[in-house]
DNA sequence: ATGCCGGGTCCTACCCGA
């Protein structure tokens, strides 16, 4: 069983690179973040084409979460269960498909709206500890995958990517994802590359591509079952060096 | 640390991303 994550920045902008991936690659399922657009208007045909069925959860302009795949699956929730009633934030999907529940998330970036920004990316990371906590309880098989705006540890950016300061890389953001490692997750792209650069995104700006300047914020998450299947996961580098790509390149994960 | 790029929208100057 083949999983991919993508943070495609726009799903209007890459719909053909998304089309194109899919050929390549033939994921059973593939998450996708930042559509950037409202639910009516993700464009679900030319992948029912490729055998992909949809289910979006958008919103105007910002965030928006999606899931392609080719096996039959139910969705489960349209948003993270515990946020606040009147979040209207379109950052989480949750599927279940041959008794695997599998989560996209796109969690907030905290570098924006000041101490508030911040805090609000916190508590979401909480939500999703306890979300996971209840998935992992009931001894669910589970993936949590999608874009985490979390660098884990000093291997996960290059050197003067990011301030120290960043919130993708403070001390408060690194102990919420070391606590779903510690609630038995295991991140897949590190059990499968222990050292070294694995990056998932380089900025449009500066040369980072170039220059290999990425940071790897973009993970697969499994429980403990799923990860004793674990044979490969890593990111698709080849989607940065097309035309017009995302900044994001997929992450695959596959299953034995 | 910011806004060099690139997406979005109140259509055009400004917000957001990481």
């Amino acid at each position: 069983m083949k999983i991919a994550t993508w943070n495609v920045n726009s799903i209007r902008q890459r719909e053909k690179h998304v089309a194109g991936w899919l050929e390549r690659c033939q994921p059973d399922v593939l998450l996708l973040q930042e559509i950037k657009c409202e639910a009516a208007a993700f464009p679900a045909l030319p992948y029912h084409g490729l055998g992909y069925r949809s289910e979006a959860v958008g919103q105007k302009a910002y965030n928006g979460v999606a899931v392609l795949a080719r096996v039959p699956f139910e969705v489960r929730q349209r948003a993270l269960p515990g946020l606040p009633a009147e979040d209207a934030q379109a950052r989480y999907i949750e599927i279940v498909t041959d008794g695997i529940t599998i989560a996209g998330i796109y969690l907030p970036n905290g570098n924006s709206g000041g101490d508030a920004g911040y805090a609000y990316k916190l508590a979401w990371l909480d939500r999703l500890a306890e979300r996971a906590e209840a998935l992992l309880e009931a001894d669910e098989p589970l993936v949590i995958a999608g874009d985490f705006n979390v660098c884990p540890a000093d291997d996960d950016l290059a050197a003067g990517a990011l301030s120290p300061s960043d919130a993708l890389v403070r001390p408060e953001t690194r102990a919420r994802f070391r606590r779903l490692l510690w609630q038995g997750l295991t991140d897949a792209v590190r059990a499968v590359h222990p050292h070294g650069a694995v990056y998932t995104f380089w900025d449009y700006q500066a040369g980072a591509w170039q220059r290999d300047s990425g940071l790897r914020i973009d993970h697969a998450l499994l429980s403990p079952t799923l990860a004793e299947r674990l044979v490969a996961a890593a990111p698709d580098r080849e989607e940065r060096a097309l035309p017009q790509p995302s900044d994001h390149v997929p992450v695959v994960v596959e299953l034995r």
